[in-house]
DNA sequence: GCTCAATATATTGCATACAATCGTGAGAAC
DNA sequence: GTTCTCACGATTGTATGCAATATATTGAGC
């Protein structure tokens, strides 16, 4: 814990990581004086971070009643997977045609960190270091908005995946990420851009996104 | 005037409306205490408004000195409208599939205030609702995420125009927007999409984009 | 025993007060 | 005349206190 006062914006993305980490479930209430303790800081910064979070929909604010962390409704899961299936492949092609030996550093550096967590098995690590992958891959990519987008995109991906995802899901079996560098490093625009769509129909597969599911927040999985 | 206190985002809202129609120039402070004042609120609600603004790029925060309305370098112009390009052939396409009649009578509504606001030779109005003409297409096309994009993408626009339009550009021939709704009510994706994209180039083209261009602030035209 | 109403408690919404920081202008030194 | 320094003024950053609202608890009525 630092001890010194934390930044609004280092709030917000402690709240974020918490969230891809799936520390914070779907639908949890986030009082203000409780993290305002947490961070050592008042509410007002509390309600800052609270508000930008609720911008870009991670959280939703109840007029007098408070801020919750997301659930997104399958029609939003549906919406944000078609999003993500537009954009990401231009974001494999800007990142082949733009990205130079740092850039592709980078990637090979998240690599090592995924298949690290994956080693340790660690579930946790492995869901939020997915999610980072691909907002690494759209700020290499060069374009701002697209991989400001994507940073709004990605988390709340993870929160998706913590309402809607299949119990029995093992982990990702995915090389899928390294590939997809493989295919960037080659230049290969073809088989990225179609790497890239296979994995995100693998990833939106694996859910539970048929309308039988889960309304809001799985209660069943919090406890058992 | 409301004689009721504005909401955060009210008065958010009646920021971008001011930036949009050029009301509020690139570059120009917004000093907590003047909005306060002229909003009826204290600067806790103006500093969450401004945050928020922030947050989708239309006002930079400088620390400890003050919020600015952002003034888009060339690179940002063009990453924006690449980022049109991609986003709103989408856009159309996902307006044809899914808009109903009533989604059509709204389109038809804004044509109509288009033409009025051509008619009476405002171009303040002729600007933003050109930028808002893109914002309901989204709207309407379905997709969340795309539409709440299209919504930081439209009034930025704006803000690219103010800084880089050639000064002679005569307020716009267009009919094009109401050409694109045309094809979009023929069902005809190929001609729509294809409409919009030249509609865009067209945009773009008009603008000063070759770097030999204005660095931030637009002094000239500012006083001129 | 259950439902509904009223009070009590907790939490959010907001404004204000104070502290920290930055920009400016006066004045001295050179 | 120019430049550097210091102090003042203005503005932002943050915490706290109070008012408004929602939720929880208790108790009465059925």
């Amino acid at each position: 814990m630092d001890t010194n006062k934390p930044d609004i914006n280092e709030i917000a993305d402690r709240v974020v990581n918490a969230i891809m980490e799936h520390r914070l479930p779907p639908g949890i209430k986030l009082a203000e004086e409780k993290l305002a303790a947490v961070f050592g800081v008042s509410r007002t910064k509390i309600r800052q971070a609270l508000t930008q979070l609720a911008k870009d929909g991670l959280v939703k604010l109840h007029p007098n009643r408070g801020a919750f962390v997301a659930s997104p409704s399958i029609q939003e899961a549906l919406d944000l997977f078609a999003t993500r299936r537009l954009l990401e492949p231009e974001i494999v092609r800007n990142t082949i045609a733009r990205a130079g030996k740092a850039e592709l550093k980078r990637l090979h550096q998240h690599l090592a960190l995924e298949a690290d967590a994956r080693e340790r098995n660690d579930r946790r690590a492995i869901i939020k270091l997915s999610g980072e992958f691909h907002m690494l891959l759209a700020e290499v990519s060069g374009n701002g908005f697209i991989s400001k987008l994507m940073d709004e995109l990605c988390p709340l991906t993870c929160l998706i995946i913590a309402l809607y995802d299949a119990p029995n899901t093992p982990a990702c079996p995915e090389d899928e990420h390294t590939r997809i560098v493989e295919a960037i490093e080659a230049k290969d625009v073809e088989r990225a851009t179609s790497l890239m769509l296979h994995h995100l129909e693998h990833v939106e597969r694996e859910l539970n996104l048929d309308g039988r599911a889960k309304p809001d927040i799985d209660w069943d999985r919090m406890f058992g």
